[in-house]
DNA sequence: CTGAAAGCGCTTACAG
DNA sequence: CTGAAAGCGCTTACAG
């Protein structure tokens, strides 16, 4: 049976399903199959897909023209079953309705997908109890490793990731120690950046919105506090709701506001859709931007640099979060030296039309 | 050994390593160690865990006791292998980057994680290479079935298909058949119905702005063409762009259509985010919207409805159609009666300040 | 309602 | 560089 064209060109599987009664045989081409096909065992084969490098080069173009000529596609569940390693990533964000997260998701992916590995994305709407259950249910499927979004490290996760002996790199947020993995940037320090900010333009009685207090939102929040103790100004000018964030949201936050505080001369909010939502409701009141209220937001969103006006903002590095999240992670599973336990990839402020 | 409440306390896993020289033991607590504990054969657990009514209530809740005592988690891997069945849905869409996709995906999620499926998702960037490749990594996770958003089946995915004889389901669009499932709306008569809208308004000059020209845009375009030209209007004002929608993009694009046709009084946007960074264009040179310049757009996404003018736009059905969609897949899948092959969700049009 | 045997398709851990 | 044997942890297909 030589290596000829015809062959080649089959890319259909060719093994007819066993008839034997009883039989559990699934049709399916194996691993077998094509160890036969290229006159190898199956254990070559399995090398020559593995590490190529252990094998000999005529073995291995047998071996890639026997895959070829049955259509053979390995099984995974066998592979994670026998080595005990899935290769695939638990990935946990608290929303997928918001574009941070999804940039986040896109870095992950295009590191995983280059070093071989599936993810199973999780979505815990900010809470802890249902992060806890994904994790149970995603043990399950044996991951070899999770990124997690979790803020703090609370006890029950703690303890289910203790027990599994599965590492783990947390995103966003900074740990607080080397000993965990984790990959972000100073919450508090952006806040106190857009502070800073602020008050550098003139601004003498700038409030603060929120929503989806989660313990990120209450960092920034910290910040922006800090900021402006420290200049003199009020720091209790602010409106925070714990529903989740809406581009509506941000125009009840700004109407809000002016009820308390009608001396208002600016907003941080704590993300771009919040900032959207305030804008809109200037521009419905006939509030000039930024001359009368001036209007900061958080990440960078596309809207933000083309709004009229463009809107100042905190530049986040979600995609590199992910990426480099994603990096550490598999160095570790690969016991390749990990450069720094907790790698902060810092922020920017662009300065724009609204401030 | 009884029931006790000592036992029960224990959520630990328990069993100690085997250590055996060259044991490949894995130190996991394993179906036949929760056998050994509850007095009964591991298919008996087997059972209990997927068919609880073939199994006695006494011997049920011996097996419970065990696997909360034993910390157990089921093995999916050795399941998928064993059963052929391996509880996962590859899910394809163009872009996680885009609202419209992400809404969908959580439609899906509802409905699968109730339903005890897990699901990979892969992006295609519109590209139909790029999902051939895609199904083909996934295979080897042997998914159960699959979610597509391919708007044509073109041969290499049916052929992929066919081979590996999983059955999918396609997503947004119709399919032509009721051979193919499918869950959408026709794209063609929601072109057609903003035409009609903008007609019916007393705008003479529409034009039509697009970016992403994938097949679902040119179906939006070709009814809003049929629109204009039934009503005895020029459809030949448009701009159509390949690249990737942004939001900037639409103040591109509403600035090129001016120049081409400077009495344009009307643009209908494929998409919300377009028809946002019409707006800010508009609002940038001082065009009034809707008095010199009416905007419609697509998708319904969150700022339509509070930006200043709102927007009026097409709403679309897309988180439905990701939880039909998954629901029809899963009927298929365990034999139950599939009402439609092909359901339409229809959409509706949400007239607002701006047209 | 329950169980013993065999097998799913790979990889580990040797041995050569 | 290659291979025979055993095993990963489940479920199938019987048989009782």
């Amino acid at each position: 049976m030589s290596k000829t064209a015809a062959a080649e060109k089959t890319a259909q599987p060719v093994k007819p399903a066993k008839a034997a009664k009883g039989s559990r045989a699934t049709g399916r081409v194996t691993i077998v199959d094509v160890a036969a096909e290229a006159r190898v065992s199956p254990m070559t084969v399995s090398r020559a897909l593995k590490s190529p490098e252990l094998v000999q080069q005529e073995a291995r173009d047998r071996i890639a023209a026997a895959i070829r000529k049955l259509g053979y596609v390995p099984n995974q569940a066998a592979s994670t079953l026998a080595s005990a390693r899935s290769q695939v990533i638990g990935v946990l964000v608290p929303s997928l309705t918001n574009a941070v997260f999804i940039e986040t998701l896109s870095g992950i992916r295009d590191y995983l997908s280059q070093a071989g590995y599936q993810f199973l994305i999780g979505e815990t709407g900010y809470s802890k109890e249902k992060e806890s259950r994904l994790i149970s249910t995603y043990l399950a499927h044996a991951p070899d490793g999770f990124l997690l979004s979790s803020s703090d490290q609370h006890d029950i996760l703690r303890r289910q990731l203790a027990a599994s002996n599965i590492p783990a790199v947390r995103m966003f947020d900074l740990g607080k120690s080397n000993s965990d993995m984790s990959v972000g940037f100073s919450q508090t320090k952006a806040g106190y950046a857009a502070a800073r900010h602020l008050i550098e333009r003139g601004y003498r009685r700038p409030a603060f919105l929120a929503a989806q207090l989660d313990p990120r939102m209450m960092k920034r929040r910290e910040g922006f506090r800090k900021g402006l103790s420290e200049a003199g100004l009020d720091p209790d000018v602010e409106v925070l709701l714990p529903a989740p964030t809406t581009v509506d949201m941000g125009a009840q936050l700004l109407a809000r506001v002016l009820e308390i505080a009608p001396d208002c001369d600016a907003v941080f909010c704590c993300n771009d859709d919040l900032a959207l939502g305030a804008l809109f409701e200037c521009q419905r009141r006939g509030i000039k931007v930024p001359q009368q209220m001036a209007i900061a937001g958080f990440n960078d969103l596309s809207w933000a640099a083309c709004a009229t006006p463009s809107i100042t903002t905190i530049v986040t590095p979600r995609y590199d979060i992910g990426y480099k999240a994603a990096e550490m992670l598999i160095r570790q599973l690969k016991g390749e030296p990990v450069e720094k336990a907790r790698l902060d990839l810092g922020f920017e402020l662009a300065v724009r039309e609204s401030t």
